[in-house]
DNA sequence: TCCTACACTATTTTT
DNA sequence: TAGTGTAGGA
């Protein structure tokens, strides 16, 4: 449906439209239009008729909501969407239709989402129907709207166009520096958590003289850690201007900032973007609901562009990050003449998914009714497990999986596992390597959070910035050359007195006081080798070949590839992979700098562009696989929304770890959590398990967790249990009584396993003969017996029940609490607890 | 200046 | 447990 109009000849939308509305806008140059390099007009009567049919087209196959808010015209727009229920169709075919009818020409849209991955599948699909003419479309982020408009106006700021954009590990950095400055207590002011709060103040659109006044630091009246917070924000952001940079928040906020400074800039996007459109419209934080409302203003001409908002309010669960749901539940106030429109049916899931998923949903308070519906049949029952603990949880998905593969041809690419946490993953990958299933996590430490990588890339932005503070100085002793802190505080001084940057002051470094001869020629060194690199980045070399001067020349590299540890040459790797993307880069875009390498870089820190093949894993064999049958994918709640798999694993159902301990006690948080809950069973179209499990290990202790309080609103009718309580469930009702007395029943029970320190509740050894729960004895987190501990030797031979076969590199400690370094060949080497590793000696 | 030992902390995170 | 950051010694 989609490709309905790929391969019809296109290249008349935008010409036909040519001068047919008076804008002040000047026609796009002929470059845009004629890209599909059609020649010749068309007889305007076929022209005419061809585009009636293909917008009529774009209609089939809608219902009767959908259509609607493909044909809505005239006011502004809230499509409600529910899960599955073809939004991004919608809005693709709006767009289309827009285009098609010569409402709207391709360069006066403007579309936003929230990651590069949602806009390049926007831009993908209307490219589809609408040929290359939609090439000329803004579809992007936020942040890279923003990044594009900021680069154009960047004179009227007072900053070089080429700034640097700092994730949140920059700011973080920066912030270290400051509350250095200011002589703050790390303990009571960590940068984490300044960071956090000066972001919730940018998405506020609060500036630190706004926030001095209104916190009463200004007067004086502030308290304590009001006070230090706005003195620290307001030198974070000195810093910052004086390094060319803005930080994520600052992206959306210094832009809403300046459409409200200078009129003229404001007008001149209100006049080009005539059609804005919002995707994931609860996720917006009131910075970006400002920044919407700018856009979406009347302008001069006194016609606002037409504005289109899409979203779920029973699917935000950024809250945390600063999205108000308030946004989208306050459309209608906002924009008095909105029309909304509600999608309700859902094209994804079985009904029986969906009515599991309302019931949970419909118990968040203060929510606007709505129920998700399908025509698609009942389908099977949700499958629920109890497990013991985590390992046999995971085992249970495994074996799940497995028999999915053998009984329904289901492959593993079909399947995802959903969890409330990264750590979580753990038992699952465990397992999942043991039986051979391939998966991907996807998630978790981000390719661009990488050390190397941040190093290889602090080096370019020095190079492309030299003003850069926090990467010029984070580079500066990396790889080691003998300029620590002190040579740093010293030139960081100087540089304070002579109100110059730091990189500014390195070339002035035998002028700094108090720096020894030796550190200036180091630093004299370094400051050399960056204006060397300088020289040939200016000199039109592009970013892979800078990059590749940058590895060399630091000798950044030669270290790595020297170094015998084998974290190493994972990074020797990834670096590599960094320079492929650059080289890619080049070629996509044979006009673009580091300047926009870079921006790239900070923007797309999309992990699933980068093939995660792991640590030890035949990489042919991967990638053959996951050709053929895909992988089981992994990942955390958050990250599966917006995604969709035939069969769904969502694990961990218990109160602490889903919903997560910090939102027990906020109501809040807690319909955020509820919300996660929904978003994560509604990803599932026809299989859907729910699982939990009964002790779970959390850094190290073990912990009992009590079923989730969501699976209580899960009908009992739709659940298929395949194990419903745990062994010691079972074990705790056959003795005394039921629940509330179980732990004391089991107290002092702990003494029967050896001189081990316990609590009460983990005595698997007990529990596993008591009841012959599942099989194998499993993972890792159950302890041995202190007699079981194998004593081994450096030169032993073990076996490791994930990692196979390995031999003792070294050994710490003896007894309970030995200790031993394993080296596991193409698994890498371990430092493994024997008494909770399941280590064999061979 | 660098290395090692210890202490601390520990959600979710589209950008 | 594991990863990170800080402090103190060589």
């Amino acid at each position: 449906m989609d490709t309905l109009f790929s391969d019809l000849p296109l290249a008349g939308v935008p010409r036909t439209t040519e001068g047919r509305l008076p804008r002040a806008v000047p026609p796009r140059p002929a470059a845009d239009d004629d890209a599909t390099g059609s020649p010749g007009e068309a007889p305007a009567g076929t022209a005419q008729a061809r585009d009636t049919a293909r917008a009529d087209a774009l209609l089939e196959g809608l219902n009767t909501e959908q259509r609607e808010a493909v044909l809505h015209g005239g006011s502004p727009l809230l499509i409600v969407a529910g899960a599955g229920s073809g939004k991004t169709r919608v809005l693709t075919h709006r767009i289309a239709h827009k285009l098609a009818t010569h409402q709207v020409r391709p360069s006066e849209v403007l579309a936003i989402t929230f990651t590069n991955k949602a806009a390049g599948e926007m831009r993908e699909r209307v490219e589809s129907i609408v040929g290359p003419a939609a090439r000329s479309m803004w579809v992007s982020t936020f942040h890279s709207a923003c990044v594009r408009i900021l680069r154009r106006e960047h004179a009227a700021l007072g900053m070089r166009s080429s700034f640097s954009i700092y994730d949140s590990a920059d700011s973080q950095r920066l912030l270290t520096l400051v509350a250095r400055e200011l002589d703050l207590d790390v303990k009571k002011y960590p940068a984490r958590a300044l960071a956090s709060k000066i972001s919730k103040l940018k998405d506020e659109l609060v500036d630190p003289d706004t926030y001095a006044q209104s916190s009463g630091a200004a007067s004086g009246e502030a308290d304590q850690f009001d006070a230090v917070l706005s003195s620290v924000y307001t030198r974070y952001q000195q810093r910052l201007r004086a390094a060319h940079a803005l930080d994520f928040d600052d992206l959306i906020m210094t832009t809403v900032h300046l459409l409200q400074a200078f009129p003229e800039v404001a007008e001149h996007y209100r006049r080009r973007f005539r059609q804005i459109l919002v995707d994931e419209y609860q996720d917006t934080n009131h910075a970006q609901y400002v920044l919407v409302r700018e856009l979406a203003a009347a302008g001069e001409q006194g016609v606002p562009a037409e504005l289109t908002v899409v979203g779920d309010a029973d699917q935000s669960i950024y809250a945390f990050r600063g999205a108000t749901i308030r946004n989208i539940l306050e459309f209608e106030a906002d924009y008095p003449d909105a029309r909304t429109i509600l999608l309700e049916q859902n094209y994804r899931s079985t009904q029986t998914i969906l009515t599991a998923a309302n019931a949970v949903i419909s118990r968040n308070p203060g929510r606007k009714p709505k129920r998700l519906w399908t025509d698609s049949g009942a389908g099977p029952q949700i499958v629920g497990y109890v497990a013991d603990n985590e390992h046999e949880e995971a085992r249970f998905v495994a074996e799940e999986i497995d028999r999915l593969g053998d009984a329904e041809g289901v492959r593993p690419g079909d399947v995802a596992v959903f969890y409330r946490t990264n750590a979580q993953s753990r038992a699952l990958e465990e397992v999942l390597i043991r039986v051979g299933l391939p998966y991907k996590v996807v998630g978790g430490t981000r390719f661009y959070e990488r050390k190397e990588i941040k190093d290889a890339v602090a080096y370019l932005r020095a190079i492309a910035n030299p003003d850069d503070d926090v990467n010029v100085r984070r580079v500066l002793n990396v790889p080691k050359r003998g300029l620590g802190d002190r040579s740093e505080a010293m030139i960081a001084a100087f540089a304070e007195r002579e109100r110059i940057s730091f990189g500014a002051a390195l070339e002035r470094a035998d002028e700094a006081p108090g720096v020894g001869t030796r550190a200036v020629t180091g630093l004299r060194a370094f400051a050399e080798l960056m204006s060397g690199l300088r020289d040939l980045a200016d000199s039109g070399a592009g970013p892979a070949e800078v990059l590749g001067a940058v590895l060399d020349r630091t000798g950044y590299l030669a270290e790595l590839r020297a170094s015998d540890d084998p974290q190493d040459g994972t990074r020797v790797e990834n670096l590599a992979e960094l320079h492929a993307v650059a080289t890619e880069f080049e070629q996509a875009e044979p006009d673009g700098d580091l300047t926009d390498f870079l921006e790239r870089v900070s923007l797309v820190a999309d992990s699933d562009q980068i093939p995660d093949v792991r640590e030890g894993e035949d990489v042919e064999a991967a990638v053959a696989a996951a050709r053929e049958q895909g992988v089981v994918t992994l990942m955390t709640l958050h990250t599966a929304k917006g995604l969709e798999f035939p069969v769904v694993f969502v694990t961990g159902w218990e109160d602490g770890t889903f919903p997560h301990l910090r939102s027990l006690a906020d109501p809040d948080e807690l319909a955020e959590e509820r919300r996660l809950a929904y978003v994560g069973l509604t990803r599932a179209r026809l299989r859907l398990y729910i699982s939990r499990a009964a002790v779970r290990t959390a850094w190290g202790a073990p912990n009992e967790f009590p079923a989730s309080r969501f699976l209580d609103d899960v009908p009992e009718e739709l659940v298929d249990w395949k194990r419903k309580e745990s062994s010691m469930a079972v074990l705790r009702a056959g003795g005394s009584s039921g629940w509330g007395s179980g732990a004391s029943a089991w107290g002092g029970r702990g003494g029967s396993g050896g001189s081990r320190p316990r609590r009460d509740l983990d005595s698997p050894v007990v529990t596993r003969k008591a009841l012959p729960s599942t099989g194998a004895t499993f993972g890792s987190a159950t302890p041995r017996p202190a007699g079981d501990v194998p004593s081994l030797e450096i030169g032993d031979k073990v076996t490791h029940d994930a990692y196979g076969m390995g031999t003792v590199v070294a050994v710490e400690g003896a007894g309970p609490n030995a200790v031993a370094k394993i080296d596991f060949g193409t698994d890498g080497t371990k430092r493994l607890l024997l008494r909770y590793s399941p280590v064999t000696k061979l």
